[in-house]
RNA sequence: UGGGGUGUCGCCAAGUGGUAAGGCAACGGGUUUUGAUCCCGUCAUUCGCAGGUUCGAUCCCUGCCACCUCAGCCA
């Protein structure tokens, strides 16, 4: 993977924007990333971002960013600003103002009109109850509705009606007059407008009635000089109806709707519905939770807007609609931070190493570069007589599967700094090891030893004396299972209830002073971000973004 | 049992009449002051199944099967 990689390598959206532009169906792209602020955007909004600005900037064009707010009910102020904040850090800029689709409120209204004039609206009095039954079902077709032959005049004074305020909730609706025995749902007589009084986060209370998605979205693509309408695969039965609109009105543009499959990701959850259920229930604690797949979940939890988009790139974009393995999120996120992230040394189980041919105040400071590859600088890290190791680091006794590590009469390099061989240690009454002595190979300082018996392994360390604390939270995934949404009963009973752990860890001192949100490798043991919210020189937090890769064949024997 | 889609390696995904790219995962081997990284190698005689057309089909035709999706005054 690398940084020059576009967000649209090849994919069939891409083939049909190039074919068009070719052949002067186009003379530029447009597009648009429609959503609607009723939660905060997820990994699978981060493929459909990618994908819209991408393309766009492929090809030299420009994508809006609209909110598709037509149901104030559920939307608000808190979901815009963090939609925007979101695709602001993915990297992407939107063409010129932020759109409403509420901007375009009194056009459509004005088209709702045209479309009654012309025979192809009217208002209906049946109740939701009643509009179910008279839809048919997907094998049977549905039946007119008793209003639909409403004369102009009535339909027109009506709506006007429905308008000033004049009926209740539910009482009415505004239809288009299409085909009620049309196999596609979408196409008996589908509501355009129905009455709620509600107040709007946009138009405040200009509005009691409210067009709906069908009514709204292709309409506003066309006010907005949209090229290519892209969507998710559950709106292809939608796309007669989009077409229908945009063929019956005199709309200034003529938008074309393509689909693509939505990702799924396994041990992973992305319904609105269902992360939204896990805030409210408290399973996290909340949508920037950091084993949240939400964008602000996944920033907090250290994952860069980078690895982010260089995963939608990995995954592709096609018509099938699959569940993509976990394991390329993760890759794609190790491999970025492998690439860019500065190390650092943190001991999360420590064990106590003295060091006795060292003098009690002995205090010397050894140079480490942050990136082997990376000019990144370096930090001079305190070494003193004790020092603190990680407890997996040291056995009392050799075997194969420790062959690289520290056993007593064996050496040892602690990574940046001197070999050390192990001469005794000490267990408290339970038979943990509690304390290990040790003696300083002189001349190893970025040498091997003078007598030719060279350590097996590298282990990291940090000061007994001059370490700093820091708080660690470690996270593994959210679901105990690959499927969530497809097991048995409700998935929050895959919810992993150890999914955080909260230690103290001991770093090297330069780490306190480390702004938030700044990702490192902490070696050997993994990667780590400063929290976003919570790090601070006084506190230092750092979440777990994701383990180092293990090689499986060494772990066992 | 209606309509609309999709079926290429465990996962994602190119190819679409000329004899199966790539990535992830996995598995071998090498390098390494991170058991990381890096490097090298292995990994579909086969493209949901069955017929047909063709010198030749994953790609064209027919039938079948599986899965997804549509019956909100949500988007």
């Amino acid at each position: 993977m690398t940084d020059t990689t576009t967000s649209t390598a090849n994919n069939f959206i891409a083939k049909i924007i190039q074919e068009d532009l070719a052949a002067g169906r186009v003379s530029s792209v447009v597009t648009r990333f429609p959503p609607e602020p009723n939660g905060y955007l997820h990994v699978g909004h981060a493929k459909s971002i990618c994908l819209n600005f991408g393309v766009a900037e492929q090809f030299g064009g420009a994508c809006n960013l609209r909110f598709d707010d037509t149901n104030p009910e559920k939307e608000s102020q808190e979901y815009i600003d963090a939609i925007k904040d979101d695709i602001t850090w993915l990297g992407f800029q939107w063409a010129g103002e932020i759109h409403y689709a509420s901007n375009y409120f009194d056009q459509l209204h004005e088209w709702a009109v045209h479309l009654i004039k012309e025979g192809n609206a009217y208002v209906c009095d049946l109740n939701a109850e009643q509009a179910r039954e008279y839809r048919g079902t997907l094998t049977e077709p549905g039946t007119n509705s008793p209003y639909r032959e409403r004369s102009i005049e009535e339909n027109l004074d009506l709506f006007a009606r429905m308008k000033a305020g004049e009926f209740d909730e539910g009482a009415k609706v505004l239809r288009a007059k299409i085909d009620m025995a049309s196999p596609n749902m979408n196409l008996r007589d589908p509501i355009m407008y129905r009455i709620r009084k509600i107040h709007h986060h946009q138009t405040g209370d200009k509005w009691c009635i409210y067009p709906n998605y069908d009514f709204t979205h292709g309409q506003s693509d066309a006010l907005e000089g949209i090229t290519h309408s892209i969507c998710t695969l559950e709106f292809e039965d939608h796309r007669p109806l989009y077409e229908w609109f945009i063929e019956n009105l005199p709309v200034p543009g003529n938008p074309k709707q393509y689909e693509f499959g939505r990702l799924n990701l396994d041990y992973t959850v992305t319904s609105k519905r269902k992360l939204k259920a896990l805030v409210d229930d408290g399973v996290v604690a909340g949508w920037n939770d950091p084993r949240m797949p939400t964008i602000a979940g996944m920033r907090r939890r250290g994952f860069t807007p980078r690895s982010v988009r260089n995963f939608c790139d990995m995954i592709g974009v096609s018509r099938s609609d699959g569940m993509v393995d976990v394991a390329m999120l993760e890759h794609a996120l190790r491999d970025d931070l492998n690439k860019n992230a500065p190390r650092a040394m943190c001991v999360i189980n420590p064990l106590k190493v003295v060091i006795e041919n060292l003098d009690e105040d002995h205090l010397e400071m050894v140079s480490a570069d942050y990136h082997h590859e990376l000019d990144l600088g370096s930090r001079e890290m305190p070494f003193t007589r004790e020092i603190l190791i990680d407890q997996d680091d040291f056995k009392e006794e050799y075997s194969k599967k420790f062959k690289k590590k520290f056993t007593p009469g064996k050496r040892i390099r602690l990574r940046h700094s001197y070999v050390i061989e192990a001469t005794s240690y000490e267990k408290d009454e339970q038979g943990n090891v509690v304390l290990v002595r040790a003696n300083l190979i002189e001349g190893t300082l970025g040498e091997n030893p003078a007598d030719g018996v060279n350590p097996k392994g590298v282990v990291h360390w940090v000061s007994a004396t001059q370490c700093k604390d820091i708080e660690l939270r470690l996270y593994e995934r959210l679901f105990t299972t690959a499927a969530p949404d497809k097991c048995d009963g409700d998935f929050m009973d895959h919810v992993n209830k150890d999914s955080l752990k909260i230690v103290t860890a001991y770093s090297e001192p330069a780490l306190g002073q480390v702004a938030p949100e700044s990702n490192f490798q902490f070696e050997r043991e993994g990667y780590y971000v400063a929290d976003r919210y919570d790090h601070s020189a006084d506190k230092p937090v750092f979440n777990l973004t994701i383990g180092l890769r293990e090689d499986n064949s060494l772990t066992q024997g």
